[in-house]
DNA sequence: AATCTCCGATACTGATCGGTAAATGTAGAA
DNA sequence: TTCTACATTTACCGATCAGTATCGGAGATT
């Protein structure tokens, strides 16, 4: 299997462990899904475990990209970036294939928080984090550290109550919560 | 089988799924665990699915149960209440067993919205959200759907990232953006 | 005491789980 | 053409999945 293939495979994998579950999605599903028959699924990747960390790896560089695009397009200003993660998320929330996160379904399953999977997830958290920090300095925040922490906190909460209630609603009660957070944090 | 023992048998198995996870978790391990049979939990549910249902739905009560009235044991105001959630939420984290929340998992793995067990997370989560705003409402806060909405958001996302994070972190950051939220709006 | 009734433990169903051994196909080199 | 080497498919492994048929044994009825 060339390189390419391996990363069309696990671009096919992705999608499908984000619709069905890690669990309840099986190797012989996944193999007649993708196409690529278990051996040679099995070349590349020793367990399921590590085509799931492989996968993780991929949406980790994916979504931080995405989102972190979006938001550098949709406004200019520090401040403006911090309000415009909620418009990307909208955007997110909007499409039909919305399934909450995929980190969060990744330690809902593997909770354990000494499991590879669980380190993943809690890894990609961080590195957003430590993004909305850097927006939250140069946007002049009182306390950066914890404006960062809340807008995360923000974010989260809108990815899980967006897969439950009504996503238009749900985002702009958090984007309403941010543009004060802000206000409170003298920026 | 007693009535009290089928409640043993849901308490048991509410307990066993919060540990392992829905799909994890099969039959034959959950009747080892619970010391009873197969055959005499099918003779009270039809399918797993049932069972995991009964389980939601004994874990909205009590969890809502212990939050509320936690809650009114740490405050006597509306307001204090409101924030009071936050260390009621840092008890919880607190816990050696802290796994997250039941409804945000069962969301997770049943992901449908039209599936029976994510109806039941969804409902869970309106009922916290009606609770918050009858506090916002008492407390005088000039939008209470609003607000209460927002401490929603602040609760689910310290839910998910106390499980990935560091938890007095998280619920510090919570906590002071819950009193910024409730100063903007006018409590 | 003898019989009846019904609950639950044992043991099983076919399907599917993650993972692999053996057989087949296919390409290039001699 | 024939051999070699590797990639892929088919068929299989024991274990476990959700769910059930069977049968023994305890309690109630006569």
């Amino acid at each position: 299997m060339s390189a390419s293939k391996r990363d069309e495979l696990v671009q096919k994998a992705l999608k499908a462990f984000y619709r069905d579950g890690f669990h309840a999605l099986g190797m012989d599903a996944l193999a007649k899904e993708t196409g690529v028959s278990k051996t040679a699924i099995y070349k590349h990747f020793r367990t399921k475990e590590e085509l799931i960390l492989a996968t993780l790896r991929l949406r980790d560089e994916q979504f931080r990209n995405w989102m972190i695009r979006r938001v550098e397009a949709l406004a200019d200003s520090p401040r403006g970036r911090l309000l415009a993660v909620f418009d990307v998320l909208a955007e997110w929330f909007a499409e039909p294939e919305y399934r909450s996160c995929m980190f969060i379904k990744a330690s809902s399953e593997y909770q354990d928080r000494t499991h590879p999977i669980h380190g993943v997830a809690a890894e990609h958290k961080k590195l957003l984090l430590a993004y909305f920090e850097k927006l939250a300095g140069e946007a002049g925040a009182k306390a950066p550290k914890r404006l960062a922490g809340q807008i995360l906190l923000l974010k989260e909460g809108a990815i899980v109550l967006a897969h439950l209630h009504d996503p238009d609603a749900i985002v702009a009660d958090a984007r309403a919560a941010a543009e004060d957070l802000l206000k409170a944090a003298g920026v």
